[in-house]
DNA sequence: AAACATACATACAGAAATGTATGTATGTTT
DNA sequence: AAACATACATACATTTCTGTATGTATGTTT
């Protein structure tokens, strides 16, 4: 038996750990909580220590990492405002590139985006696709009042072709693996950035 | 009690129905087959009279509409070989017109993009993507052997980005309804298909 | 008009998952 | 070291859904 707080801490994770990766493998409703308890070597008992129950613990999962377009929010804060397009462009080959490699951090991508199911969970990722939007707006906005962006397009449009470019880029590299997402996705982002620019 | 063939058949469309429906708001497995069969106006006598059990019912349902990447397939195919790239763009707004305003397409779109959980669905959506992106990267082939693909893009990037670009329009757009999508969508399509075209 | 098949409704049995109640060994506090 | 809290395991009660078996009223066939 394990009983210090750091054996405690262990615990949440292995099962959290454990949740995520069956989550991502099975789907959330095919995966019992004695299956993830089991898979993270506790039983039940443990879990119900832990978490209320599956929602609770699906909100523990979401918050324990970032997601994305959550990368990309922060990315662009921190920068400057001076050439607003060229920061997204960055901002956005960082959140592929990041994605990629991080494992976690797909899981969690499969896991959330394959729940507008859950109303719970459909209003969080909603909350989330509103602040990532008005943030890409707002950027583009920027773009426009500077005259850099190309009066072709409404921000609004930019802001959707953005997310729309990225969004696809991550689910349809989840789905099929054929190609390089960092790659491609660089070439494909700069490719329309200098859309999004040029004044053709 | 109904029992002409006639009935029979305005049964098994109801319940399809009514699984479309329920499916679409509150996901697969939330969804029960009292809740079906209630919804339709029936009970699961009638249900199991019909179908063998929920995985048969997704079948049918499946079968009964196209999918929206099923009828860009078939728009392609019918036409010429004479401008590919043309003829892409060309199906790919049909698809995104028609998308708009067939519910019953985006109730089916939602419902089985919304579950790579299930094997057997993962199963069918893999198969048809597969399917999808071989005649696309096909079009984008013919294309570069008759010189009008920018080198810049091999066939299977063309192919990546057209479908992420689609797919990833149809996706958005379910989630947030917050822009036009057939008119946005073709003034997107046409400048990616400008680009891609364009020996720059 | 029997005889049979169809299209369901109703009833029942079983599994499976959840939630809760309780037991208990170990840490922690005083 | 006694008293208490923590971190679980175990056991049980309940629900819920599924699948199947059976009943039955109506069409269909001969």
């Amino acid at each position: 038996m394990r009983r210090t707080k750091e054996d405690s801490e262990q615990t949440w994770s292995a099962i959290l750990d454990a949740a995520e990766r069956l989550f991502s493998e099975k789907g959330i409703a095919a995966t019992t909580l004695e299956t993830i308890s089991r898979a993270a070597g506790v039983t039940r008992g443990a879990f119900y220590w832990h978490f209320k129950d599956k929602s609770d613990l699906m909100a523990a999962m979401r918050s324990r990492r970032t997601l994305p377009q959550q990368e990309l929010l922060l990315l662009a804060a921190e920068r400057g405002h001076e050439d607003p397009l060229g920061l997204l462009e960055i901002a956005g080959h960082e959140v592929l590139a990041t994605f990629e490699v991080d494992e976690g951090q797909q899981r969690l991508f499969r896991i959330f985006s394959n729940h507008g199911e859950d109303s719970e969970v459909a209003g969080w990722i909603a909350q989330h696709d509103r602040d990532v939007f008005d943030l890409v707006r707002g950027v583009a906005e920027r773009a426009q009042q500077v005259g850099m962006l190309n009066p072709a397009f409404a921000p609004d449009e930019a802001a959707v072709l953005m997310l729309v470019t990225i969004n696809g880029l991550l689910s349809e590299w989840l789905r099929s693996r054929s190609f390089p997402l960092s790659t491609l996705g660089r070439k494909i982002l700069s490719v329309q950035m200098s859309l999004l620019k040029r004044p053709q």
